[in-house]
RNA sequence: GCCGGGGUGGGGUAAUGGACAUCCUUGGGGACUGUGGAUCCCUUGACCCGGGUUCGAUUCCCGGUCCCGGCCCCA
């Protein structure tokens, strides 16, 4: 870029990414999918800011999170951050009316940021599906939200390429008590890499929490494989010194797990090494995966009872999972699934030189009405230009001084190069 | 924050320590008067940025930046 073209050279900014036309046509496709199945599940949209006072994240996640966050002190003085996740936002809009009737269903569909390095199906910027279910703690609503989540994986066409792999967070606490581990919260942590790290540096990190190896090699045969639900219990009365006390846990998650297998096919496991990252879940957490293994998790989720609490005190039992765009478009891709399916018919009037543009308009606009596309071309090019500009639509229509004399409309199938002339009142009826 | 590999017109590419930087596509103009979704001709347009080595750097070296991927972390 010469200097004296005096132009400046911006380049994007790290993680964030542009989408054009072409990309966006797919997106909102599959974009709109998953909406309608939530709106087919009878939630709500909602929507909130894009920024938020870091104490919002700062109540249940502790600060190395800030780290993490696109954060920054405003003219005000506010110490803001770039939503990192829509849960917190969500459940301050849910507390903020006092005594919503209950229960409530909500989604959105906001865009969120987080500061890390950019690689494989993870960016600085990204959109994330979220649905929730407040008012309720059950079997049945936690099968719904798994539900709804192993819909819209179905609806996109992923069945049979996902799996479910289902923990819970009291249980696992339970457990690890049981085996006289109090540091709950580094457990957790190590529990979560125990598919990263080796035997050996796993079983070094448990022992500085005090845990004897007896102990620790009933965790590790307890992670080393997921199990079915039905093997569960025979498993656990083989670990635990007092199992009794957690036999109805267990028959929840068991009944959860059968109430999702009514709403899709797809693989339900239990694994205990589904911890996941966030600390405020109490219950049932939850992951779709990639059975190739290939990719992070496809979405996750979990039951979160006291972050109402939390934030006004108020006791609302919660529910909920989030999907990042990132991963289901890289998943779409590797199934050739990455196509716009919802489209719209549409047309592209040409329109020749000379033309007075009331005939070609009121045409267009007739078309719009039907809820179709019309796009005019008032270029004045010479029909094989117009025409190849037509080459994205299904159908062209010719518009010059003949079909104006006659009232008609000349209509060409952009696919099978069909062409025919029509009056204008049967080409209205066509529609 | 760390590590590896990359960066040539809008998109896709070729070559190069030295002269007009290749080809395709797209865009613009023209040939040809409504169907040639063309063809032909002309044309706009690029070596990521900064510094160093050199007579001379797009090419070699260093730093930065962005892209791709891996680690850390995971919302």
């Amino acid at each position: 870029m010469a200097d004296s073209d005096n132009k400046i050279k911006i380049e994007k900014i790290k993680g964030f990414r542009d989408h054009y036309p072409e990309d966006m046509e797919i997106r909102h496709s599959i974009f709109t999918r998953i909406t309608e199945t939530a709106e087919d599940f009878g939630y709500k949209r909602i929507d909130f800011p894009s920024l938020e006072y870091l104490d919002l994240y700062k109540l249940k996640s502790g600060s190395e999170l800030v780290n993490q966050t696109f954060s920054f002190v405003d003219k005000g003085g506010r110490e803001v951050t770039m939503i990192p996740e829509a849960t917190p936002s969500t459940v301050r809009l849910l507390t903020a009316r006092k005594g919503m009737p209950k229960p409530v269903r909500w989604y959105s569909f906001p865009k969120v940021w987080r500061y890390e390095e950019p690689q494989e199906g993870r960016f600085r910027e990204h959109y994330q599906f979220n649905a929730d279910l407040f008012g309720i703690d059950s079997a049945k609503v936690d099968a719904e939200i798994i539900g709804l989540a192993t819909s819209i994986l179905d609806s996109l066409g992923l069945s049979g390429i996902y799996e479910i792999n289902i923990n819970d967070r009291y249980l696992m606490e339970y457990i690890l008590k049981d085996l006289n581990i109090n540091d709950i919260n580094n457990a957790f942590s190590i529990i979560d890499k125990y598919r990263k790290i080796s035997r050996d540096s796993f079983v070094e990190m448990f022992r500085k929490l005090d845990a004897n190896d007896e102990n620790i090699n009933k965790i590790i045969d307890f992670l080393s494989e997921k199990l079915d639900m039905n093997s569960l219990p025979k498993k656990l009365k083989k670990l635990l010194n007092n199992y009794k006390n957690i036999e109805d846990r267990i028959k929840r998650i068991q009944e959860t797990s059968e109430y999702v297998s009514y709403y899709t096919q797809s693989t339900i496991n239990f694994d205990f090494s589904v911890v996941r990252g966030l600390s405020y879940y109490t219950g049932i957490v939850f992951e779709a995966f990639d059975i190739t293994g290939k990719l992070r998790a496809i979405l996750g989720g979990g039951r979160y009872n006291n972050l109402a609490t939390l934030l006004s005190g108020e006791d609302i039992p919660a529910i909920g999972f989030a999907l990042g765009d990132a991963v289901i478009e890289l998943l779409l891709k590797r199934q050739n699934l990455w196509e716009r399916n919802m489209r719209k018919v549409s047309y592209y009037v040409c329109v020749l030189n000379d033309v007075n543009p009331e005939y070609p308009i009121t045409i267009a606009q007739k078309i719009r009405k039907t809820n179709k596309i019309a796009s005019l071309d008032f270029t004045g090019r010479k029909l094989p230009a117009q025409l190849k500009s037509a080459t994205d639509f299904d159908y062209s229509i010719i518009i010059g001084n003949d079909e104006i004399k006659n009232n008609s409309v000349t209509l060409k199938n952009m696919k099978t190069v069909e062409q025919k002339v029509l009056s204008f009142d049967d080409f209205i009826k066509s529609l």
